[in-house]
DNA sequence: CTTGAATATGTGAAATTCCACATATATTAT
DNA sequence: ATAATATATGTGGAATTTCACATATTCAAG
């Protein structure tokens, strides 16, 4: 995977693609279904960005059952988490809604193997 | 002017602007023609990017003459000056041959005085 | 095996972005 | 005044992106 600037403001440059990866990246790991949820947005359109940001390096999925998992990258270059990481502690407006959502989710799935990250509230 | 990370990644999200904005943060300040001759690019589609730009808060102009120089707005917030600096320390590649093109333009000290004359003088 | 839930993807249309060409504006020189 | 240079923008079409709908796939439960 060969990550570029273009390649990754690319990624960036959709509401529905930044806010998901700002939602992933605060809450380490997410399911399509609570993608779904937070932005109220349709599956198919959920799951095809969400295909965008795996072929791009960005996202990392993980079936667990009949859910897939989908986090940040471990392998992402240290310039491009920078750049997640800034963008999201200095503008924590953006994702406040789609945030507040999320939390108001009823019957989320529960993850088997999570250690260190629990799900907010 | 109101600065969101949805409007700073769309304008980086295409190359011609992405290029510009990381000359223009190496270089400290451009006019058009410099900017045509380094990314070899017309003026039309130059000046409409740097419009764009402009626009998005993210570049200064200043008229001299009959030229227009560009430059990164200084009222840019923090988090995205660092977005554009990060972003160049960490990928000095993206700008290697269009930096290269303008510095074969020549006599870059006075440039203000040759710029945009025929290449034979 | 069949059903149902969760997710992925084929497809064509709608929306958006990008571009080249022509033309307009601004400045300088003659 | 006119001409020439530098830059900006109107316009329509090409290219790309985004979308919804339908269908496919995968897995768990019965």
């Amino acid at each position: 995977m060969k990550y570029t600037p273009l390649l990754l403001f690319k990624c960036l440059s959709d509401e529905t693609r930044l806010l998901m990866l700002l939602l992933i990246h605060k809450e380490f790991e997410l399911c399509v279904c609570e993608l779904m949820h937070a932005l109220s947005v349709n599956q198919s359109k959920i799951s095809r960005h969400l295909a965008q940001l795996r072929q791009s390096g960005l996202l990392q999925d993980r079936r667990e059952g009949q859910w897939v998992y989908y986090r940040m990258n471990p392998d992402l270059p240290a310039w491009a988490k920078d750049i997640i990481s800034v963008t999201a502690a200095s503008n924590p407006d953006t994702i406040l809604l789609v945030s507040k959502a999320l939390s108001e989710m009823g019957d989320r799935p529960q993850r088997k193997n999570q250690c260190c990250k629990p799900i907010d509230q």
